[in-house]
RNA sequence: GGUCCCGUCGUCUAGCGGCCUAGGAUAUCGGGUUCUCAUCCCGGCGACAGGGGUUCGAAUCCCCUCGGGACUGCCA
């Protein structure tokens, strides 16, 4: 059999966002199932707009995302290929020159939009003689190269394995540009060429290629390529159900990775935004994710990219992440925060590893770690709550506090378990409740009347700073 | 306007003619666990866009309507 090759190819025009990355995740489970490869293209052919910026961007949150590729290339280096394809087919007469200007083009456009027709361009330089082509070069006019649509439009059929055979009545376009005037491909061309040129075996692209797909069919048939698979995934939108775009919030990948979002939530939610595995599972290992991938489960309907749920998938790899990891991934978000300002080494990385391990649950981005009030407990100073002050001046709260301290002071660690047990001799000695010990002394220690488990808070501060804190809290 | 795609809880989805008084997840609400918050567990609310067919039987097949979206560039 032969090798599966599929290809994501943007236009570095921007950050990628959310639907790109889907798109390129998407290929990528593709190739990874059938061990086949993916070839990443960056479709530069715009010049204005196109910038090296961007395009290592992109390369930069695919990686982040884990999504690598097989081979590379950039249309800008493939200018010359594009360029004699295109005089290939205005010498079999299948393209031709077009010296109509954009102003001349707009203006007809905008005639017909008036007058209710559908603006189609009209083929009037299709038959141009040499003298006339030489008349319009010596005005100093540009061409481009158009494609000619053959006079009894046929039928395209866009055979997609997504969504099945697609037919297309007429094309609503007519004869269009293959070679702009500054000699850069469109993009329909360009992209039929290396897709044939790069032995792409399947093309899987978002649904607003549907109507391009049909225009390079046409394209196939005139180079006299064999096609290759097609394939239209749907659409994401935005919560106004439109198109995601920037307007729709926070879109691109860039702004996920800073705002404290784990690289494996955004790959698990955008593989589920238009597939879903066989038994409704929800959270996926990368390998699980491949292995169950399948064009069989992909969504027609189009899809809102909602952030609550992204939310709650990054809780979950958040108390999924293996410590050591989470600690990486914390600290630049930890060093944006007042407590922490240099990487910690040995006994402070573990400490800080305890800390991480045990307000994990409470997480739900990484930027949460910015302002999160249970650090003050471990690297802040401390200041009682007036909530805490209240629980310290009940009657029963100074001698429980003594009590705690007696039985602590001695030690040198102490363990959650031994926290249960001083706590419980304490409420036995003292004839009182759970709680009249409990409170008091998660108010001395963190100052606070809610926060993380208070056995696991005094085994990580250790013996000698609570006594301290219950000491000036006494 | 034209062409094309799509239509199950707010959102992501299961469902591919009977297992559906439509299942799961999330969000939300309530309860439980806990010294407390978070986590976790349990429960509630909540959808087949509408109308015609076909069929013994339709969320599932067909048609129409309505609704949403995309495309309609010398952008990709």
């Amino acid at each position: 059999m032969k090798t599966e090759r599929v290809r994501f190819a943007p236009s570095p025009t921007g950050w990628l966002h959310v639907g790109g990355a889907r798109t390129a995740l998407f290929n990528w489970l593709y190739a990874k199932k059938h061990d086949g490869k993916l070839i990443l293209r960056i479709e530069d052919t715009d010049l204005d707009r196109s910038s090296e910026k961007y395009a290592e961007s992109i390369k930069e949150d695919l990686k982040w995302l884990g999504i690598n590729w097989d081979e590379f290339y950039k249309q800008s280096d493939r200018l010359e290929i594009y360029e004699r394809y295109a005089r290939r087919l205005v010498h079999e007469e299948k393209a031709y020159h077009c010296f109509c200007t954009e102003e001349e083009l707009e203006e007809r456009r905008q005639k017909a939009l008036d007058e209710g027709r559908t603006p189609i361009y009209d083929g009037r330089c299709r038959n141009l003689s040499e003298e006339e082509k030489q008349e319009y070069r010596e005005e100093g006019r540009d061409s481009v190269i158009r494609f000619k649509l053959t006079e009894q439009q046929p039928k395209v059929v866009v055979p997609d394995r997504i969504k099945g055979d697609i037919e297309f009545e007429s094309l609503t376009t007519g004869d269009f540009v293959i070679l702009k005037s500054d000699g850069t491909p469109s993009y329909n061309f360009a992209c039929v060429l290396d897709d044939h040129l790069m032995e792409i075996s399947f093309t899987m692209r978002a649904e607003d290629h549907l109507t391009n797909t049909a225009k390079q069919i046409l394209l196939y048939e005139a180079l006299d390529f064999d096609q290759p698979q097609f394939g239209h995934l749907s659409m994401l939108l935005g919560p106004d159900k439109s198109k995601l775009s920037k307007r729709s919030g926070a879109t691109s990948v860039k702004e996920f990775r800073k705002n404290g979002y784990l690289p494996e939530t955004l790959v698990n939610h955008l593989a589920q935004l238009g597939w879903s595995s066989k038994d409704n599972q929800e959270i996926f290992t990368i390998p699980e994710l491949i292995e169950q991938f399948s064009l069989d489960n992909i969504i027609d309907s189009p899809q809102v990219f909602d952030r609550e749920k992204l939310d709650w998938f990054n809780n979950q790899y958040i108390k999924r992440a293996e410590l050591d990891r989470l600690i990486d991934l914390a600290l630049p978000f930890l060093k944006q925060g007042d407590y922490i300002e240099e990487d910690p080494e040995d006994e402070e990385r573990e400490k800080l590893g305890k800390v991480l391990d045990l307000i994990r649950p409470s997480l739900e981005k990484l930027t949460d770690l910015k302002e999160q009030e249970d650090l003050a407990i471990f690297y802040g100073s401390l200041e009682l709550s007036s909530e805490a002050r209240e629980v310290l001046s009940w009657d029963s709260s100074p001698a429980v506090l003594r009590a705690l301290k007696d039985k602590l002071s001695a030690r040198e660690s102490i363990s959650p378990d031994e926290v249960s047990t001083i706590v419980k001799e304490v409420k036995e000695d003292l004839e009182v409740e759970y709680k009249e010990v409990y409170k008091p002394l998660r108010a001395a220690v963190t100052g606070k009347i809610s926060g993380p488990e208070i056995k696991e808070v005094l085994s990580i501060l250790g013996p000698e700073v609570t006594c301290e804190r219950l000491d000036s809290a006494g």
